[in-house]
DNA sequence: TTTTAAACGGAATAGCTAATTCCGCTTAGT
DNA sequence: ACTAAGCGGAATTAGCTATTCCGTTTAAAA
């Protein structure tokens, strides 16, 4: 029996086609109700049995790290292209529109960066998010148009509030925008255009505020 | 044996003692940590065990519903101290102002007006802060100090955004402060005031982010 | 077709956390 | 001293979900 030729038994393809479905039936479902998806969830989500996703991932913490260091890069690709912009406050709003747009779609990709419970992305990402976005603020405020005072390290605070914000959008997916919209004014030095996206109306507000599980799309 | 004179024997003082103690206790744990604080810490807190506990209240959950009956009543009566402010700018303030400040004080006041998991406050609460408050922004915005278009139920959104805040506020116990001011001024019709509270530095902004877990006091 | 190992489904197990119960020991009050 | 109210805290429940296991199914090689 000779060692050379390894006889590579050929991967089953219903074997492969579960582990793209189990792959993006994570995404998905990560993306909609963050980690505290059950692998449950994801396992039929994807249609196969709980023990299928331990044939393809070593354990549910590794499916995250997989899935969410390539959506870490996702994103900061898209801070870069929105730091490209010449003028100072477009590309400033650039920059938090494109980043709550993506945390706002996938709440693992928010669970991810804003966790506060001490398993949060380590220091090197913050130290180049600082490093990358400083010029942005600095740059606004030298052109007057960011508010006097307004540093980089506001985004952090910002983002965690707005990731709230997210989650009571049952009612109306795009909600966020409007608080987006009042809090960029806060930081803008000047004019004032009107908030875009209606606020909730009396049902919406009393069903959100007494926790009424609102039917939601998908998306 | 007549059963008429009852003979109660006096509850014993220690005893009156523990209660008042576990009282308090429960006020300041739960104001702390929230409602996922242990009745174990709880018990801890007022230098007794679990049992005596149970010898106090039926459970967990009736003390957080004697407590926080109460303290919403509190609230309620801060809120309606702000309404009477006549200046109508001022009085929007005061009750962003009075109201955030309770919730940053205590984090099951804040649990028990936001939870985002169904077991929120009735539809009765709702229905009763929609009509107190409406007049406040609709005076508001007739008199130009509050940004056309605002309304009463943007208030569920922005407590919620703030919410979270108050939690990453370990290093600076008032950085809400800054964010509440941003808000407020994305709200308001004119002027702009300089930003309350220094931003967090690049260490609280890499500690907060990496989830580093601060030191923090008491209050 | 038959054969066989890769894959599968999903029940069973393992771990963890925290509420609630229990009971032998203490101690205030008589 | 006596005694029952009180007490501490170990033990018990319970809920929840990650992970393991194993008998069964099935793609694909023979």
């Amino acid at each position: 029996m000779p060692a050379t030729k390894p006889e590579v038994r050929t991967k089953r393809k219903d074997a492969a086609a579960n582990s793209e479905r189990l792959t993006q039936a994570a995404r998905e479902v990560f993306a909609r109700q963050g980690f505290s998806a059950t692998l449950e969830d994801i396992a039929q989500h994807a249609g196969v049995g709980v023990g299928t996703v331990y044939r393809n991932f070593a354990s549910k913490q590794q499916i995250i790290e997989t899935l969410y260091e390539a959506a870490i890069d996702s994103a900061l690709a898209d801070v870069q292209a929105a730091l490209e912009i010449e003028d100072p406050w477009l590309a400033i709003v650039a920059f938090f529109d494109v980043t709550a747009t993506n945390q706002a779609r996938d709440r693992g990709l928010s669970e991810t960066l804003l966790r506060h419970d001490g398993v949060g992305p380590d220091e090197k990402l913050a130290e180049k998010l600082i490093a990358v976005l400083s010029p942005l603020f600095e740059r606004g405020v030298k052109a007057g148009v960011l508010r006097e005072g307004v540093t980089v390290t506001d985004i952090y605070p910002i983002f965690t509030m707005l990731d709230n914000v997210y989650r009571i959008s049952d009612a109306s997916p795009q909600l966020w925008r409007r608080y987006l919209a009042i809090v960029l004014d806060g930081l803008r030095a000047s004019e004032r255009p009107a908030l875009p996206v209606a606020p909730m109306n009396i049902a919406e507000f009393t069903a959100a505020f007494s926790s009424a599980v609102l039917a939601s799309e998908p998306n």
